[in-house]
DNA sequence: GACGTGACGGTTGAC
DNA sequence: ATGTCAACCGTCACG
């Protein structure tokens, strides 16, 4: 049996193996960051692992967004029916072509990339069971090759039922591209300050009360308002997975960084740090309701309360006054602006 | 003390 | 329906 709440790390957040951590989270750390906190204070502050508080900034900083990849699945087939069809003409313009050469030209003529081409094994297979159950008797072997039994249809892809990751692109030198800023949210939207937007939506399809809670969180923003074809795969598997481990869990999103309560080094009713406005008010505001909408002042003063990282950064700067002296802190060029890689992506209407 | 990195045990989803 | 595989996750320990 799994932990129904999730394990405590040494800091004493809560975290489930596995999965990834809740969307304002991740949001809240590129936010610290880019407030000029440091990634240390950042993981004391969240209680989240400093290696995951590092690797969630290096993948901001390289990619531009906070939200995890995708989680399961398969690579996208780079066997996709054009390049058969590809592989297809060539074998029948030059029925003794090799495997290797078609490789070749396939790259040549840009039908793939480096990334999408097929090896030449795949190519291999494709010629015998799929071209060479098309050509007749001994037109689709070339070089000696021996005469292949029909095989099946000539492309049984699966492609409604989604062979690859759901929306990963598979347009040749898409896996080179990084992922795309999912929403066209403002940090502040994300960070659950209800927008004019947000309250607009709520007549949407896709409000429900569901939405209400915390733990719906990423679905919310990220699908709430946005078209779930604006989503790319990689980015819709955590909203999903978010929603249905939060659920499944019977564990609120925010307990990745929630304080367990009487179970961490901590006592719950000390914050971590004394800065910390964030796990007193998690340990009150999170665990116990979902409110981070618009219940309430206490609400939405979980993680992604503006006010109080301000307030965080208000006392921290003050130490820091100190630390600049010598340079340490992470320069704010460090990471790309949030509301700029926001802006960055929102997709065209 | 801060931080990057890899091993590890875990989850997930396509096949 | 089930197992396998390869992607991902966050934590932890090490340097």
């Amino acid at each position: 049996m799994e932990p129904a709440f999730g394990e405590v790390n040494q800091l004493g957040g809560v975290f489930v193996n596995g999965r990834p951590l809740p969307t304002a989270v991740r949001l809240r750390i590129v936010e610290l960051a880019q407030l000029g906190i440091r990634p240390c204070d950042i993981s004391r502050q969240l209680r989240v692992s400093h290696g995951c508080v590092s690797k969630i900034l290096a993948r901001y900083q390289e990619t531009g967004s906070i939200l995890p990849g995708a989680i399961g699945g398969s690579k996208p087939r780079v066997t996709t029916p054009s390049v058969v069809r590809h592989i297809r003409a060539y074998k029948q313009r030059d029925p003794g072509i090799f495997a290797w050469e078609i490789r070749d030209r396939l790259l040549a003529e840009g039908v793939c990339d480096k990334y999408s081409v097929p090896s030449v094994s795949s190519i291999s297979r494709i010629l015998r069971n799929k071209v060479g159950a098309m050509c007749p008797a001994g037109e689709g072997q070339g070089k000696g090759r021996p005469s292949a039994p029909p095989y099946g249809p000539l492309y049984p892809y699966p492609c409604a039922k989604g062979g690859a990751h759901p929306g990963l692109p598979t347009v040749p030198g898409a896996l080179a591209l990084p992922r795309a800023w999912p929403s066209s949210h403002s940090v502040t939207d994300i960070l659950g300050i209800r927008s004019i937007t947000d309250q607009v939506n709520e007549s949407s399809p896709y409000h429900s009360p569901k939405l209400e809670e915390w733990s719906s969180l990423g679905r919310n923003h990220f699908q709430h308002s946005s078209p779930q074809h604006l989503l790319s795969g990689l980015d819709k598997s955590p909203v999903e997975a978010e929603t249905k481990y939060s659920q499944a869990h019977g564990l609120s999103a925010v307990g990745g960084f929630v304080a367990a309560p009487g179970m961490g080094p901590y006592p719950t009713t000390s914050p971590v740090s004394p800065y910390m406005t964030y796990s007193a008010a998690a340990s009150s505001g999170y665990v116990t309701g979902h409110g981070w909408q618009h219940g309430g002042g206490a609400a939405l003063a979980h993680s992604c309360d503006i006010t109080a990282s301000l307030a965080f950064k208000g006392m921290h700067t003050a130490r820091e006054a100190e630390d600049m002296k010598s340079s340490s802190k992470m320069p704010r060029s460090y990471l790309p602006s949030l509301s700029h890689a926001t802006a960055q992506h929102i997709p065209s209407a």
